[in-house]
DNA sequence: CGGTCTGACTTGAAGCTTCAACTTCACGCT
DNA sequence: AGCGTGAAGTTGAAGCTTCAAGTCAGACCG
């Protein structure tokens, strides 16, 4: 679009994108795979829920819980929705201030999620965490921060809601 | 699932997981949101297309055009339908073995990937390469690797199709 | 007060992906 | 030839995500 004159990748930097994108690709599809076949649950879906679990009155606002589900608000208002109708949490709106919206996590739907959690831990460990060296998890943590400063350069302003 | 006794993420873990999920949940969606918004392609589309360019005739099996593109065979038979009623590309029977498909790339095609280039790599370039230094290109090369091969073992083996 | 603005959701439609059949073609066996 | 088998690819339906509007409550301003 703007690039006058593109700066093509070169070898090394072709190589190490090549196989990071396919991690990118790869490990979600597979988490995807396990919590749906241990869980009926998807990513995002686990996300909320576990969001939920760990929050002061296993309460959110509809906002936070989309940044820290990493997604968009209407794609999370839909998952909501659909959990909402499984009985996993429930809406109530929020008693000081009509415009905010909590999502308050049921007992089916805690019990849901201590149910899901090891399983998907287990995962996340077999395919990342024991696959590396302990110096690599910070190496991929340091690498992690900076991509995502790249992205968002107020990243970090808004971490610890 | 089959996890007597979870063995939960320490601090350390956790700091990196969960830093790389979100890089893993946010880049891939930042790089549809260029592409889309440049050029009219998905990531996936993007991956098909440029696989098709760089190899020789323009022309690829649909199976390893499934591998190149880390999607399955059923999402890309829908995707080569879509790119193909768009003109970007054109399937024919394989004249040695009837079996096979091979998708080729039609001159509207290759426009296509040569015009969406420059755009998508500066992207790339800016939100992930750039950001690193040159010794974390190679760390994040490394860890790739690792959670490549854990995740499939056999990895590796088919790497050169 | 009443108008307007902004931010927080919600919704419906369109598009994309997944899943589970189903079809087709070549190969090996009898 | 005739038959089973397996791999390659296709398809339709169901489910999920995105996009572009739309609704609604409080803040700000006159």
């Amino acid at each position: 679009m703007d690039a006058e004159q593109p700066r093509w990748l070169d070898e090394r930097e072709l190589d190490a994108w090549k196989v990071f994108s396919a991690v990118m690709l790869k490990l979600p599809a597979a988490l995807d795979t396990q919590l749906h076949r241990d869980s009926g649950l998807n990513q995002f879906e686990y996300l909320v829920l576990a969001g939920l679990s760990e929050s002061p009155d296993r309460t959110m606002r509809m906002s936070t819980l989309a940044i820290l589900a990493n997604g968009s608000l209407s794609r999370l208002s839909h998952v909501v929705k659909r959990l909402e109708s499984r009985g996993y949490l429930r809406r109530e709106p929020c008693a000081d201030d009509g415009r905010y919206t909590n999502a308050v996590l049921t007992d089916a739907g805690w019990d849901k999620v201590v149910a899901a959690a090891p399983g998907h831990v287990e995962t996340v460990r077999s395919q990342v965490i024991d696959a590396l060296e302990p110096e690599q998890l910070d190496q991929l943590r340091e690498i992690g921060l900076r991509i995502l400063h790249a992205m968002d350069p107020g990243f970090g302003c808004t971490e610890g809601i």
